[in-house]
DNA sequence: TAAATATGTTAGGGTATCCTAATAAAGATA
DNA sequence: TATCTTTATTAGGATACCCTAACATATTTA
């Protein structure tokens, strides 16, 4: 029954969620910047969306997650997190491709492997290793 | 100049890669079965594949790969087995879930990600820890 | 408050992928 | 070789994205 989610509207649920973690509210022109697509891109995303009731969003009104849309948005969150955790902090990649790469996996990184990830994180911190080359 | 391959295409490179390993000839029907998608759809990626010049095709002829495509294939597949050591031998999900996620992922990560997880997993191997959970 | 500006939506297109149904060619066999 | 089967292609359509240009609403400001 749950409808399939596209990488793509994960990416704009993430978006709204980031926004609005730091903006009192969220507008389809920051989206469209965040994301770097232009506004009727948005509209059209919004629109699907809301018809998912992942967000709530009136004509020429600001945008908002609902509930369901929260859990969703977190939960990118916090894969594109331990992603970007393990490759800036432990591989050792600059924080910007780190951030990038991550952005682009989080999609696709199984629940599995994201958990042994986690894992992995936390024993290499229990016990770091030394002399990195 | 040079054009950009989409993660489809790439996959249609990859499969075409690993079926000329094991069969004497590649067909469009035993790449519809690799990747799980009907003939119509690779008779069209084969088309544009061509065009790009990565592969050569004949009408109702086989599949090869030119040089420029072998060398993608190349590059994908060393991806692809990058990650699937990482996430099966040290993350130690089962083989199965890391071959699905090592797909989904080669496409994605950045070529700095994966020489910096190359260098981990070779210093891992040289230095193994101890018991793991 | 009327005009100017900023923001948002609609209309209409384009590309990449996929599909089913119909057709064509190739290969196998009676 | 005529027919059956298998394999491949074409035709036509659907979906998910993105875009530009034109229009609509909202907000700011003179």
């Amino acid at each position: 029954m749950a409808k399939e989610i596209t990488p793509t509207m994960e990416d704009y649920l993430e978006a709204i969620g980031q926004l609005g973690r730091k903006e009192r509210v969220v507008r389809v022109k920051n989206i469209a910047g965040q994301l770097n697509v232009k506004m009727p891109s948005v509209t059209e995303a919004l629109k699907a969306l809301a018809k998912d009731g992942l967000i709530r969003h009136e004509k020429y009104g600001y945008v908002e997650l609902t509930q369901k849309g929260e859990r969703v948005a977190q939960e990118i969150y916090s894969r594109h997190q331990t992603l970007f955790k393990f490759l800036n902090q432990i591989l050792g990649i600059d924080p910007r491709t780190a951030d990038e790469d991550a952005c682009k996996m989080e999609h696709t990184i199984s629940s599995t492997a994201l958990r042994k990830l986690v894992e992995f994180i936390k024993a290499l911190e229990s016990s770091p290793r030394e002399g990195g080359g």
